[in-house]
DNA sequence: CAGTATCCTCAAAGATACTG
DNA sequence: CAGTATCTTTGAGGATACTG
């Protein structure tokens, strides 16, 4: 993550912020098809630690790219869901899937395999 | 950067990579609007230094982003220029842009800002 | 001009263990 | 389940000085 200061000085910096920590784009589109869980972000997000995905969870709830919300049951329940603004990265996320398939040789399925 | 092994796992992620680190983007946006030299380039990325830019650039050509030409001149002459891989990174530029603009709340023309 | 050569800092990210 | 608490690594990126 970059100092404020540094994001600041023009909006594709500061969109290449968000887009390139390790897991931000890859959360953004696994939460693209629907509310997830902590575990099956974790799941999803084969290699990441908790430690990790907490973290960069906290810091996408900050930014008002995704909500947390807290279900008060019991086993405890907690889902992430993206907010418009979340919901705006998609086309990039999209353009970015499109240029990895078209010029970095994997193609576009590798996120969510067909089980 | 991630180890090889990571950005293939996705198309996304290797995309990420590109687009993650501090310059690249801006490099490839630069140079958008024709070759540039490296003295140029460094002028261009406020608070780059010489080490990172030469980094950079020699990252950017191994991935066949941008091309490298020397010109055995006096004084020397050397520019780079995007390749049809890194021309092809524009539209995502652009979407981080529109992204950047929309909801970073910062403008697409920083370079003049209104008064 | 177009870089190298060194040295260094700092924070992102991982591993592991533990908890309300 | 949904995290926190520590500790550690690692490497990107910066500062500065120098050169073909």
């Amino acid at each position: 993550m970059l100092p404020v200061h540094e994001t600041q000085t023009c909006s594709v910096a500061a969109c290449a912020e968000i887009v390139g920590s390790k897991w931000t784009v890859l959360l953004v589109h696994d939460l693209s098809e629907g509310p997830r869980r902590f575990t099956e972000l974790e799941h999803s997000c084969v290699g990441i630690s908790p430690r990790t995905l907490a973290e960069r969870l906290r810091w996408l709830e900050s930014e008002d790219i995704v909500v947390r919300r807290s279900y008060a049951e019991s086993p405890p329940r907690v889902e992430y869901e993206l907010t418009d603004k979340g919901a705006a990265l998609l086309p990039l996320v999209a353009e970015m899937r499109r240029f990895g398939h078209e010029w970095l040789g994997c193609g576009p399925h590798e996120v969510n395999p067909p089980a």
